[in-house]
DNA sequence: CGGCGAACTGACGGGTCAGTCAGTAAGGTG
DNA sequence: CACCTTACTGACTGACCCGTCAGTTCGCCG
């Protein structure tokens, strides 16, 4: 019983304006607390009309997150592209993941994390887009080291490490707004890519 | 209307039971899922015990959480005051934050990140906890740094650079169980430390 | 025009669960 | 012993919310 048809754009677009006002409840919300109820008010419709779209609760929650990410990693994407120095670009990239440019994405991110630690769905998507993800950040690295502006031993290595530091530092900032704050995230960032590039 | 009589040690020993049943069973289920009821079955009580001793499901999973962070940190402590080089110091702290060496307590704290985006009390814990937690860290480089075995440049940074690499690490490990396992984990976070220390 | 099916509504069933409450048992105190 | 307080029970309630379904609207095609 697939719902998903590619084929008929008027049910697509209804499909992904459902999926949108979703991922507004949940950043609004939190993933847990978010009602279907809450999304059909969000649009005016009813929530009969939801669960035409989407089988279940779970469903719609997994594909709006999923959604949400794939926007994300688009736009990072695209960043890329943009002509520059492999300096430049770093620091493009860099900064797209910062918590401050991006706070209630976080949220989410985090929140993500968590139900995936016991949904199938959520922790495929997790997954892969935190890879797709730490993979942009590995190419950059990868093409500076190529063009010699780069000395890392490892590039992939480091861009683990870089991805992993910045996961981190944004739970510290997102989740409780605890000592470290965006000043020291940019210095405690900066300092370790300088670590890790030359 | 306050529950906890420090005076009468029965009752409080009645909660710290309660506590470490929560504990458990959110291990299990998660915190999201943790029904009062499952609590009160774990320990063969009735709900309205329960309820005798906490006011809310709440203000239960909240003291439930904290109460085991605070164990966790307290066997840290313990761990350091061991005698033994800065090196070897830092190893036994560096092991004790593996993924590996405690799988569902990281569990738990990734779920309790996402829980303290909405609850005040559950915000308060994690990040009194985590500094603690990276104090603990620093204080091991510091010492190391004032001995001559660390060459840190400042060892407050290194902690937390170290500390929100873990968590990074540990929630690629935990959350899903990607790319990054056990080995590459321990590999990555040895070069890091060698990369601050050095 | 007539009829069919897709999109949509809104009320409702059914299950879950936090918190309440009347009542019981047990132990201590005067 | 009579009384009171404390720890505890378990049935109950009231609220919430997911998913269903009978029925409605509307656009399209023959």
């Amino acid at each position: 019983m697939e719902k998903s048809k590619e084929h008929k754009p008027a049910v697509e677009k209804r499909r992904i304006q459902i999926l949108e006002a979703a991922c507004t409840v949940m950043g609004k919300q939190g993933i847990a607390a978010t009602r279907v109820g809450d999304v059909a008010k969000y649009l005016g419709i009813s929530t009969g009309l939801v669960h035409y779209h989407f089988d279940t609760k779970d469903e719609l929650l997994a594909a709006a997150f999923r959604h949400a990410a794939e926007k994300e990693l688009a736009a990072l994407r695209l960043l890329v592209t943009t002509d520059g120095t492999p300096r430049e670009l770093l620091n493009i990239v860099i900064n797209n993941f910062f918590p401050a440019s991006s706070f209630s994405s976080w949220r989410l991110w985090i929140e993500g994390w968590a139900v995936a630690l016991r949904s199938e769905s959520f922790q495929r998507t997790v997954m892969e887009l935190d890879e797709a993800w730490v993979e942009v950040l590995a190419d950059t690295l990868t093409d500076g080291v190529a063009s010699g502006d780069f000395a890392c031993v490892n590039p992939r290595d480091s861009a683990w490490r870089l991805a992993c530091l910045i996961e981190g530092l944004a739970i510290q900032q997102v989740a409780h707004g605890g000592v470290i704050n965006d000043v020291e995230t940019r210095r405690l960032v900066a300092d370790a890519v300088e670590a890790e590039i030359s």
